[in-house]
DNA sequence: ACTTGAAGTTGACGTAGCGTCATCTCCTAC
DNA sequence: GTAGGAGATGACGCTACGTCAACTTCAAGT
C-alpha cells in the first residue's frame, strides 16, 4: 500500500506544497519517485511526517525537526528539546515584560502623555514636554537649553547620553550594595548630574529637590529609572535632597 | 544641525542599512537628501525614530509602528496597542502549553520511550510498540492486525481516525456532564470502542479490562487521553472495565 | 588638478516555512 | 485520440533587515 501526495495530504492534514517543501530540504523523502516524477509514500514515511509534525506543533524549527529524527541516542534529542523549552521560556517570560510594558504604554497614551519620555536630561525641554518644561521653568531657562543643544555635534550627544547611563548604572550599583544616599559616593554621582544638568540650566536647592520629586512622582520620567532598577527614581529624589541641602542654597 | 546616516546609526544604534530600510519602506524619510543622493536628518527625525525603537522594542510590525505614529488621534493608536497586548497574551499562553508539552515529551523519551504514541486504535500495533504488542498479545493477533491496516485505502484510515477521535470528544463530553460509566450512552460509544477493536483483534473480558487499564497506567497511551480531556483516561477505563464485565466473557 | 580613502549609494541575494500562482507533463478513462 | 484531473517544477511573496558587491561622492592631501 503507496500513498499519493494528495492522500497524504488529507490524511495528515497539511498541504501538498508542504510536502514537497519537506523533500525539497530532505526532511521527508518519499519512499520511491515514479518515472514520471510522482511521489509516493509508504506506512514508514507516515510515522516520520507524524513525529515531524508533533515536533513542529511543540514549536521546534525544520532543521531542529531533522536533528532530533536523526539523533540515534535518545540522549541527545533530549538535550535538543532541552534547549528548546529553555527557549520557550525565556520567550515566555520576554513576552510577559513585554506586556507590563504596553500596557504602561496604553497608560500613558490614556493620560493623555506622549511616547518615549526619555531624554538626555529628563525633565528639561528639547523634548516633548517643552510646553510643559515652559510652564515649569519659563520661557528663559527652555529657549536657554535649546539653544544648547542645538548646537551639540552627535559626539556631544551621544556623549552626553553615555553619561547619562552610567550615572544611573553607578547609581543603581550603590543601591544594590545599601550605600546610604548621604555616602560621598552617592553624592559624588550626583554632582556630576547637576552640573550636567547647568550646562543648560542652573537649579537651585528648591527647585532641584522640586525636580528630584519629579521623577518619582511623574509616571513618565519614574518609568525610565525603574526600568533600570527598581526603586531606583525614589533613590535619586533622596539622594538630590541631600545634595540640594548640603550643597546648594 | 543635521546628521548623516552613520552618525543617527550611532547615536541610535541601529546600523545604517536599517535606516535605509526604513526610508525605503517609508517609515522614516530622512529630512532631506542631498544632489548626490546622501541622506540627512534632523532632531525630529531622531525624535520619530526615537519613538519607532520604542515600539519596536514593544515587539509590533513595521507597519504597526507605522499606524500608530500616522493615528492622528490618541485613540485610534490605543486600539492598535490594545490588540498587541492580546496577541502577547495569546502567545504567552501558548508557549506556556508549549513547555509543558516539550516537558512531558522529554519526560517520555527518558523513560526509554518513543514518540508519538497515538495511533488509531490505540494498544495495538502498527506502530512503534509492534515488538511490546508481539510480547502481549502473541504474534499471531500482531500479524493480523498489521495485515488488515496494509489493505487499507486512505479513506479507511481517515474514517478510522475520525471515528477515533469522535469516540474521545463524544466520551469527554459525558464525562463533563456528570454521566456515570454505567449509563447506556457511555456503554454504547464502549460497544463502538470494542467493535473497532475487533478488526483486527478480538479481546475477551480480562484483555479488555487489561487494555483499559493500560491506558491508564502507561504514560505514553494516558498522555493522549489525557490531553483531550482531564481523567479521561480513567474514566475510559472504568467504562471498559464495566463494559466487559457486562458483555464479554 | 589629480589622487586617494572614507563614507555613502543602489541593487541583489539570503533568511523560515511555506502560500499562491503559472506553466507543463503525466496518466487514465472514454 | 483526446479531455480532464492530478501532479511536477519553477518563481515570487512575506518580515526585517544582514551581508556582500559594485559604484559614486566628498573632503583632504599632494
Amino acid at each position: 500500500m503507496s500513498w499519493s501526495i494528495n492522500e497524504v495530504a488529507q490524511l495528515s492534514g497539511v498541504t501538498s506544497r508542504t510536502l514537497r517543501h519537506y523533500d525539497a530540504i530532505g526532511l521527508l523523502p518519499p519512499a520511491w519517485t515514479a518515472p514520471g516524477g510522482r511521489r509516493h509514500y509508504e506506512q514508514e514515511q507516515l510515522f516520520r511526517l507524524q513525529r515531524i509534525l508533533l515536533l513542529r506543533d511543540l514549536g521546534l524549527g525544520l532543521d531542529a525537526i531533522g536533528d532530533v529524527l536523526a539523533a540515534q541516542d535518545h540522549h541527545s534529542a533530549v538535550e535538543v528539546l532541552r534547549q528548546h523549552r529553555t527557549w520557550l521560556l525565556r520567550e515566555r517570560r520576554r513576552l510577559g515584560q513585554l506586556v507590563k510594558t504596553v500596557e504602561d504604554t496604553i497608560a500613558t497614551f490614556e493620560e493623555g502623555g506622549t511616547m518615549n519620555p526619555s531624554e538626555i536630561y529628563q525633565g528639561f525641554s528639547h523634548n516633548e514636554y517643552e510646553a510643559e518644561a515652559r510652564q515649569r521653568w519659563g520661557d528663559e531657562a527652555v529657549d536657554r537649553g535649546n539653544a544648547v543643544v542645538a548646537e551639540w555635534t552627535p559626539q556631544q550627544w551621544q556623549d552626553a547620553k553615555a553619561e547619562f547611563n552610567s550615572q544611573n548604572q553607578e547609581l543603581a550599583q550603590l543601591m544594590d550594595d545599601g550605600v546610604a544616599v548621604t555616602d560621598q559616593r552617592v553624592q559624588d554621582i550626583i554632582d556630576r548630574h547637576y552640573n550636567g544638568m547647568t550646562l543648560f540650566w542652573t537649579p537651585d536647592r528648591e527647585s532641584y529637590t522640586g525636580l528630584g520629586q519629579m521623577y518619582v512622582d511623574d509616571e513618565r520620567f519614574a518609568q525610565n529609572y525603574e526600568s533600570v532598577r527598581t526603586g531606583l527614581a525614589a533613590y535619586l529624589r533622596d539622594a538630590m535632597k541631600v545634595y540640594a541641602e548640603t550643597r546648594l542654597s
